[in-house]
DNA sequence: CTGAAAGCGCTTACAG
DNA sequence: CTGAAAGCGCTTACAG
């Protein structure tokens, strides 16, 4: 219940100077003291169960040892594996995530943004990135170390780490025209993102051309389904579905099921991330998977660097991805 | 990229002392400081785009406007709902929170309490507890407020909020029977947890005498896949399964799967949690309800009413529960 | 190798 | 209503 012990109370019981003992005590300038010296102080935490206070030596080092994490919404089954993933990375040098969720509302990305700012913030990972970002644009005007993870801008204003998406359509598109499909269609995730371009363009690309292409609002259920009916209504002879993400694939397998199209007899469908319990649909999604974890610890990496030496020039990384063949598709009848 | 302004930018240019901005930047104090004064602190402070140094009060207030939040895994889909429903109550009042993933080991329980505690948050919200556990105590031995979340000690040490557990395996049973099951089992969450042995009891008086447990080391689907194996081992004769989870449910379904025992057909089986995506599933799981977003943010606000008033009396919440029937039960035959 | 001092950016009794 | 001062608990040039 009484008050924390302090550094003074740790250099007192070990008959120095706190300024000695703050020495003695980091790691950093600890051989700057006489051995002798050092010892009796660390003895004197332990005996004292001395925890240094964070939030003084964060104001006299003006560095927190903490970045913000800016995420859509932790409800969403990719993020904890992203989220988890800049943890495990941030963990061993003694940094804190702070989390944010933004709800894809900008107005609400801009708020939570500035009070991380306020926190002091050594630095952002930013998992809501839109190709045309004002809050991307700010911190780097602002001279913010910021890593994108997931998600890139248009302009590469900052280092970015995502998956190879280009790679994965075409390995999901040649699985498909491997098993015989010539009436492929694409349910393509938001214009406003670059997962959604990126996998779109990759899609042309490497599907037969005049393939269709259905963009959807947002990466939901709902949005899918609804590009599924718009899709079904105006092509109804595809045979093969590549939607932009699993959430879109959820959305198109209803729409499937409601028509009386069997998936995967009628339609083969495949899906992107690999997200948690697609393998226990029925019938389990085949789909593209992305390492998220690894995605937000190597983005935190990046981070730590920056932060270790500014000015470093910054790598991006793009992460290899897989098909994952389960049993949403089969060769046309 | 130039230092953010501080406090006494503001008060030079508003021409005041920075005790005056002080008071009339800050809510509580702003009565104290000439209205016309405190319009020319706002419109410096505005121009400047000030921020006040989050960090730079909490050292002088002795309060971070942090809560410490333990959980055993962000990627376990019961957590984020708590989490974004603490987020969700916490944020208007200022408060961060401030997350810690103790993958349910001890150790590491107690090494993210203590950089927690280094950070010098304003109390805990403990989605971790054991029946016995030795952080709590040494929480409330240290006498930091803290609510506990979800899960139990068998002592009371702090307020808690839970789901009404009792009742919703009473509704569940109460449903099995009266489908016509006489035959009922329950695969039991782990006794080290306060919902593993308060769910497994109100099964024993709920249902008919005898009807056999079968505890399962934690909650998860291999844990639930191997309890259900030793069940239908001992007593082929169950027509009816109440899963201490869904995650035990999943384990249980895939068990029936590999007996060739259908489900509900042959087998009826209840969940608990209600998880996401649970009723995608084939057949959609029937299961009990838990308001995971609600818990957080009660517990959340219990939370905050200590912060603000401490040595008020502590409530204690238990929140209604529903079964929510889906395809995964029917009448026997 | 160690100490004395200043400083990080706030807040808050204490005077007036 | 406002200012001057002290203090929160650290770290870090600067002397010696």
């Amino acid at each position: 219940m009484d008050k924390p012990p302090t550094i003074a109370d740790v250099a007192k019981l070990a008959g120095v100077h706190k300024a000695t003992a703050s020495r003695a005590l980091n790691q950093r300038t600890s051989g700057q003291v006489n051995a002798a010296t050092a010892r009796r102080v660390l003895q004197a935490a332990k005996r004292l169960n001395y925890q240094p206070n964070a939030v003084a030596r964060s104001l006299s080092t003006n560095r927190s040892a903490t970045v913000g994490v800016l995420i859509p919404d932790l409800t969403n089954p990719l993020f904890p594996l992203i989220v988890r993933g800049i943890e495990d990375a941030l963990g061993p040098s003694g940094y804190t995530a702070l989390l944010a969720n933004t709800d894809n509302d900008p107005d609400r990305a801009e708020a939570r943004f500035d009070t991380l700012l306020s926190r002091r913030v050594d630095g952002f990972l930013i998992a809501t990135a839109r190709r045309e970002d004002p809050l991307v644009v700010r911190a780097h005007e602002q001279g913010i170390p910021v890593v994108l993870v997931n998600r890139s801008t248009d302009d590469p204003l900052f280092p970015v780490v995502t998956g190879d998406d280009a790679a994965g359509v075409a390995a999901a598109v040649g699985y498909l025209t491997g098993l015989g499909h010539e009436r492929l269609a694409h349910l393509s995730g938001p214009p406003a993102m670059s997962t959604g371009v990126v996998r779109a363009r990759a899609f042309r690309q490497s599907a037969p051309a005049g393939s269709p292409v259905v963009d959807c609002d947002a990466y939901s259920d709902d949005a899918g389904a609804a590009a599924a009916r718009r899709l079904l209504d105006e092509h109804p002879g595809v045979t093969a579905i590549l939607a932009g993400n699993d959430m879109i694939a959820l959305g198109a397998l209803q729409v499937l099921r409601e028509r009386g199209l069997r998936c995967p007899e009628d339609v083969s469908l495949i899906g992107f991330n690999d997200m948690r319990f697609v393998d226990q649909l029925v019938p389990p999604l085949t789909t593209v998977h992305v390492p998220h974890h690894r995605l937000g610890a190597e983005a935190a990496r990046l981070l730590l660097d920056q932060l270790d030496r500014p000015g470093e020039p910054a790598k991006t990384v793009s992460l290899p991805l897989h098909l994952v063949v389960r049993g949403s598709t089969a060769a046309p009848r």
